[in-house]
DNA sequence: ATACGTGCAAATACTTTGCACGTCA
DNA sequence: TGACGTGCAAAGTATTTGCACGTAT
């Protein structure tokens, strides 16, 4: 992501524009699904001193503004630029996770809400042991 | 879920059994994705003085030997006796979780994965308002 | 100018672990 | 009896919050 949409995209959601909250949409394209300590880590070299409690306000107002998905897993939060996909892997020995194309189940989940819910979203979350974790001991 | 049921459950998975585990099942039977938290409260009642690291303990003694799935959200975790059903719905608001009846699409999983993965199960987490919520204030 | 964002540190969960004692098999 | 489980407290982690200072608008 450049400069400038990392710009637009701060504009666009209402929030002002600082280096840092540049630095994190930046971490956020450049890798797939960080956590918040992958994206400060990411940060770090070119904005010395920033800290991991500012990663995680940016994180939240741009998760409030719906810029950007948190995935719970087991082993932590980790973030997405929210794009359509909702569905992913994630490797059970190292946590990684990685997009899956789009998920055809989305009409059945009509049809299947209890009395009285609604439903605004969803995610899958397919779990396995990827290339690296595979290839490695079991 | 009766005292016998959940003695048989623990013999089974080749743990021991004590009062508090058979509360934990019990309690796990009762409710429907209860938080460590809930289990306990649930507990204390007939056995006051049990502590949370044994239902943390008890817990992942289960669920290393599949006999509870433990579910990740924003909210913290929930732990599930494991049935096959792995399709639940979160209320946004107060972070009830509910069962789905089976997603008919689960062939679907292994024909996405990328290169080099191996998948192990999936979940489907439609996330919404529960009943409760939607009556209560916007 | 002023509201909002930042960095630090402290606070708050939530979950795991160490240890001495008790108990199931 | 001996290994495993329990309860308490302490230790980790992960995330959030309070506050004084700085900066974007």
């Amino acid at each position: 992501m450049s400069t400038d949409e990392a710009v637009a995209l701060l504009r666009e959601a209402g929030l002002r524009v600082t280096p840092q909250r540049v630095a994190v949409l930046k971490a956020l394209a450049a890798e797939s699904h960080p956590t918040a300590e992958g994206i400060l880590a990411r940060i770090l070299p070119e904005y010395p001193g920033t800290g991991l409690a500012t990663v995680y306000n940016t994180l939240a107002a741009l998760a409030r503004r719906g810029r950007v998905l948190a995935i719970a897993s087991p082993e932590g939060r980790r973030y997405d630029l929210r794009t359509e996909a909702h569905q992913h892997v994630r490797c059970r020995r190292c946590g990684r996770v990685e997009d899956l194309p789009e998920w055809p189940g989305a009409a059945w989940v009509h049809t299947v809400l209890p009395a009285g819910w609604s439903a605004e979203g969803w995610q899958v979350m397919v779990e396995g042991l990827c290339d690296t974790c595979r290839s490695v001991a079991s």
